[in-house]
DNA sequence: TGCCAGGCCGGGT
DNA sequence: ACCCGGCATGGC
């Protein structure tokens, strides 16, 4: 696990993550992601810019288009839900304004994002790490499966255990978490796909 | 052509 | 506390 970031860094470079215009855009893209390819997402995501609502007000208010332009990203009756239910969060409780979120602590809005309804584990720590730049270390699918793949964790860990085994392993350093997160995504899609047997080719076997 | 993608919720045990 | 079905589109 300590020697996985550099191999992977070498082997990949940078991924350049998490590729938007805007923090907001970030915190959208994080619910529209959820369990969906995201070239289905940057179809939603062009839509909403093209509509000029890739902003908390005006998506809030023109709520009723959703529909119609977050479809390509798949659950889309849900997700206009989830993000109903985030922007009411956001602009009540911040008045859409990503600087007086900022200024809260990690714990804090963790804390406050599990409660809106749509948001888990996994996207809260995607808007915190990449949206808010905070060190949080993001667990996905992929994690998973390539800790389990590699025998350095279980399949039945669950979120909060494997983050704690990365925070044990590591100083909390967001542009570090940042790389790392998007590089096991990235091996992930090339050598370590659901049924994928243990892949021989995989950069991270050890030899 | 079927299978999968950067999860989460709700109801059932 | 876990387990599982539902949610939906587009790409390969």
């Amino acid at each position: 696990m300590r020697t996985a970031y550099p191999r992977l860094y070498e082997r990949f470079g940078p991924q350049r993550w998490w590729p938007a215009e805007s923090r907001f855009e970030v915190m959208v893209g994080a619910v529209l992601t959820q369990n969906t390819n995201w070239r289905n997402v940057e179809q939603a995501i062009t839509n909403l810019k093209k509509a000029r609502l890739m902003n908390p007000e005006r998506m809030y208010l023109n709520r009723r288009r959703l529909p119609a332009l977050i479809k390509p990203s798949g659950f889309y009756r849900q997700k206009v839900k989830k993000l109903t239910a985030f922007l009411k969060y956001f602009l009540s409780r911040y008045r859409g304004d990503l600087r007086r979120l900022k200024r809260r602590p990690t714990g804090v809005i963790r804390k406050e994002l599990l409660n809106v309804w749509g948001i888990g584990p996994e996207t809260a720590d995607s808007m915190l790490l990449y949206a808010l730049n905070r060190p949080v270390f993001v667990i996905d699918a992929y994690t998973r499966r390539i800790l389990s793949r590699h025998r350095i964790a279980n399949a039945a860990m669950t979120y909060d255990n494997m983050q704690a085994l990365f925070n044990r392993c590591f100083k909390p350093v967001s542009r570090f978490y940042n790389e790392y997160h998007a590089l096991l995504v990235r091996v992930g899609k090339t050598y370590c796909k659901k049924h994928d047997p243990v892949c021989t080719e995989c950069p991270l076997r050890r030899s």
